[in-house]
DNA sequence: CATCGGTA
DNA sequence: TACCGATGG
């Protein structure tokens, strides 16, 4: 499960936000929401980004604060959201599963002996996006007027067809699968501060000297989020091995090695399940509509959200203006 | 996910 | 060079 290896391979470069002006981005809208579902709601009360009614609003507040960054380096965002889950990735969902149960009983623990600190931190971790942050976040996006997609299977793959397609100009997320998955650009680092990283396949693959096959096994070789990986093998040795042997079967003859579905995994990363779309880039937020949704229909502290909603109403102006000049 | 200290 | 467990974000 250690695709972090990944980052050892990849060619990433920083890229200010002024050369992006313009792009449109597929995002991993799960991976996105998820980083604002971890570090918004993280340090905070549970009950301030929750309703009366117990229901998770901290979704709604993280779109709000973390868009106007789009808006306002005049980046489009297209928002895509996963289908069904891969029957691959069964085994990583059990996983999932399991250390989030793990984190629910240590925060229950952790309660229990009364440190809010840590009950803090486990929450983090036992976070998901449940069905009704999944509904709100695209009630709100409708009315921001941001494209949302829906992906056949993985979000991620989606993105990076999308973006190897040229329908969008970057696939967006902060892992190394659309990298596997064929996405041409993918820009990293939308959300935190500073300027964002850009990770290029073909200067990756220029680099390593290898294809995208020769790629996706060496990423098989190191484990991903399908297949454990080869005991013993890293990335180094990896590369190495794929060099020498020619694919994922001679290193796993030469090895004497096996990755169960290795056959299906490698197909899913060179020709994965995603649709055609066409993307409207015309993007008109009503922000009224939206503080409507949030503020009054939702409940949640106005205060929380004016800043964002000023955000992306100033930068609004900016772009409209920049249109006639 | 990234980084780190420590081990094999 | 790889693996592991811990930890901060």
């Amino acid at each position: 499960m250690g695709n972090a290896d990944l980052r050892d391979l990849a060619s990433i470069r920083d890229v200010p936000f002024a050369e992006l002006e313009g792009s449109v981005v597929a995002v991993d809208a799960h991976n996105w929401l998820y980083r604002y579902l971890t570090t918004t709601v993280k340090w905070t009360s549970d009950e301030k980004y929750t309703t009366a009614d117990g229901v998770e609003v901290a979704n709604l507040v993280g779109v709000v604060q973390g868009l106007p960054k789009f808006f306002e380096h005049d980046l489009i965002p297209v928002m895509v959201f996963d289908g069904a889950v891969t029957d691959l990735k069964a085994d990583e969902v059990a996983e999932r599963r399991e250390k989030r149960e793990a984190a629910e009983e240590r925060k229950a623990a952790a309660e229990e002996r009364g440190d809010a600190v840590e009950a803090a931190r486990l929450e983090a971790r036992t976070q998901r996006l449940t069905d009704t942050i999944q509904e709100t976040t695209r009630e709100l996006l409708e009315r921001l007027d941001v494209p949302v997609v829906e992906a056949p299977a993985e979000g991620e793959a989606q993105c990076a067809r999308m973006a190897a397609a040229g329908t969008v100009d970057h696939a967006g997320s902060e892992d190394y699968d659309t990298l596997l998955f064929g996405a041409p650009t993918t820009l990293r680092q939308l959300t935190s501060k500073g300027d964002p990283e850009l990770m290029d396949l073909a200067a990756t693959l220029e680099d390593l000297g290898l294809d995208r096959q020769g790629l996706v096994d060496v990423a098989m070789l190191c484990g991903t989020d399908f297949n454990e990986g080869v005991r013993g093998i890293g990335p180094k040795t990896a590369v190495k091995a794929v060099t020498e042997h020619g694919d994922l079967w001679g290193v796993l003859d030469a090895r004497d090695a096996e990755i169960p579905n290795a056959e299906a995994i490698r197909e899913l990363f060179m020709d994965p399940p995603a649709t055609k779309v066409a993307i409207d880039t015309d993007v008109n937020p009503d922000v009224p509509a939206a503080r409507e949704y949030v503020v009054d229909e939702w409940g949640v502290a106005a205060d929380e959200v004016e800043r964002g909603f000023e955000r992306i109403a100033e930068s609004q102006v900016q772009t409209g203006l920049d249109r006639w000049t």
